[in-house]
DNA sequence: TGCAGAAAGTCAAACGTTTGCACAGTTTGA
DNA sequence: TCAAACTGTGCAAACGTTTGACTTTCTGCA
């Protein structure tokens, strides 16, 4: 009763073979009913389970799959958008009988390290790889386990991925702003660090031109994620000017809600003077009021997809490079107001 | 080049037995200099890793511990507090060269399922269970494997456990807004599933009784944590009568935001009208307009000490039942105010 | 009656390590 | 001078499964 009861045990108890154990519990066609019924009769009074060690070693696989956050899984899990995601991955593993190993950043360990811990590990069968940066690791050449990224890789033509449509995203957001008769547009929140930006940025622009509207290197500006500290001062030059913004696209909702709180400083209000229209639908954003009006990108969905590919990919039903598209919607609350006739 | 490099394609080329590769690359004294450095070398060159399963399944431990969510993880990560503790807990494995195996609930497994799941998964050497529930697990008795508790458990005398004291976080939270001056005190997000529920109002009663403050059955309002969806028409009635709540005792940030909302809507401010004190100090509190009062319970702290507990029970340092009591910090913002003469 | 083939099991090798023991060669100590 | 001790290494068993090949027994058919 003390140890771990093994198959050994159950095939003496059951009065077969180790290896009639193996078979009657994987239901396999070569074991009669009668012999089935009594292992797994036995099987179940001893509690045995099989070592998955074991098996994993002989079947040169495992039910693990390895899952590796961009920057150190610690730092990145305070924003609300990876958790959602994580949410994701691991309902789809769960279904799948799978298991989630997390990739626990060892302080400044870079990516690329992690990674390679990871796959080094001989854990994992699969790698789901949150890499939203416009520079991950360079050397992702010689990892040989599947691998899909969640976000724009470096190599879109010969990787597994799951992302949005960034450019559309930023296009649109843009638009139902231009749409509102806004023509000063700032856009918060900038970091070049991550691929979506330059995406969403690119779609702005597109947006911008499109309505004839000017885009100004000036109100472009930046805010590196997950800190989300802009650089007030700057902003408070732009915004005390007498041709100050009267809209903004904000990359993320606490940073808007940290922008809202700025702008009352300068006794601005949202959306009178200033609308906002912010990215990730955050709960923080839809409890804040002005409730905010944002672009939800469905990081579950993200994560549900980036599981299913992976796994079908290690199944083998999956072969070629292949890139899921997770529509976004955007959210119409408060934030966002008709321009103000001047 | 294909295939990965065993111990023995090592042993082959560095012209040495399999069981001097592996000695040369454990540092076992018994090693010449001469022969360990070859070893290495090749090692490198073969770029080779030692196949986890295989050591696993001979040494009978793994460098890998789970982590179950008390709610299927999925749900509960929506909370920022479980992400942080993950944090905590991903910082110390990770420093410790441990992985995380995360219990990827199935939707509707219950805590004690996922448990068994991850136990007889054979993959965990340990457990980390963040089972905050009153009612857990009931025959945790037969699980084998050690196993630490965040949050207060069942049996505390024999179980392994890192909490904070949320009897005194109750009291100190609600004896803070006593030497505001308010008296009329309403303990808003009362959990009765979770154990830590229990303790905070405890001591909200305690602070309550000490300065003779009447504590009203109506005025502890329950709602369901994570979801964070108070009964509104009951407060709405509460806030209306004429002898409203001056203060609230709110068990979660996101919950106060909603409540600010809420007030606001019957033309009752924050802090003027009423003050809230509130817990977690979340980001979305602190953004908030006021900024949220708030009791900081250190989850990521709580991860940590948790995760250097079990690791301490797996390596033999820890033999006897411990508990560890991570201290919590009153962070004084804007929402409290001394009330207001009548 | 003979024989093919199915049915139901058993055997043993394999997965890639670790580790107790054996062994050969070299020192050491008396 | 010889036993004892030490040094450095190899052998082979063990960890707990899975699985291809093999054996035995039985069934049906010519």
């Amino acid at each position: 009763m003390a140890a771990k009861a093994t198959i050994k045990d159950v095939a003496r108890l059951a009065e077969v073979s180790p290896s009639t154990v193996s078979r009657a519990l994987r239901d396999n066609p070569r074991i009669s009913e009668e012999v089935r019924q009594r292992v797994r009769k036995v099987a179940k009074a001893l509690d045995f389970h099989p070592n998955q060690m074991a098996r994993s070693l002989v079947k040169q696989e495992t039910r693990i799959v390895g899952v590796l956050f961009a920057e150190s899984a610690a730092a990145s899990m305070g924003h609300p958008f990876y958790p959602a995601v994580l949410q994701g991955l691991g309902k789809v593993a769960g279904e799948r009988r799978y298991h989630m190993l997390l990739s626990t950043g060892v302080e400044n360990m870079s990516e690329e390290a992690a990674m390679r811990d990871l796959a080094d590990s001989g854990y994992a069968s699969g790698l789901i790889c949150l890499s939203t940066l416009t520079t991950p690791a360079q050397s992702t050449g010689s990892i040989t386990l599947p691998m899909v990224e969640i976000g724009h890789p470096l190599d879109p033509e010969n990787s597994y991925y799951v992302d949005n449509d960034n450019l559309r995203a930023g296009y649109e957001a843009t638009k139902y702003l231009l749409n509102c008769g806004h023509r000063r547009i700032l856009f918060l929140g900038y970091d070049k660090r991550f691929m979506m930006m330059e995406n969403r940025l690119k779609g702005f622009k597109q947006a911008m031109a499109e309505f004839g509207a000017p885009v100004m290197d000036d109100w472009i500006v930046p805010s590196r994620m997950i800190e989300n500290v802009p650089d007030f001062a700057h902003l408070g030059e732009i915004f005390q000017a007498d041709q100050h913004p009267t809209a903004v696209v904000s990359m993320d909702d606490p940073l808007s809600i940290g922008l809202n709180g700025f702008l009352l400083t300068l006794g601005l209000c949202v959306p009178g003077d200033v609308s906002i229209i912010s990215f990730n639908n955050t709960q923080a954003g839809q409890y804040h009021s002005p409730a905010l009006t944002s672009v939800d990108v469905h990081p579950r969905e993200l994560g549900m997809h980036a599981m299913s590919l992976l796994l079908n990919i290690i199944s083998g039903a999956v072969e070629k490079p292949t890139h899921i598209n997770v529509p976004f919607t955007l959210i119409e609350r408060d934030s966002v107001a008709p321009i103000a006739a001047e």
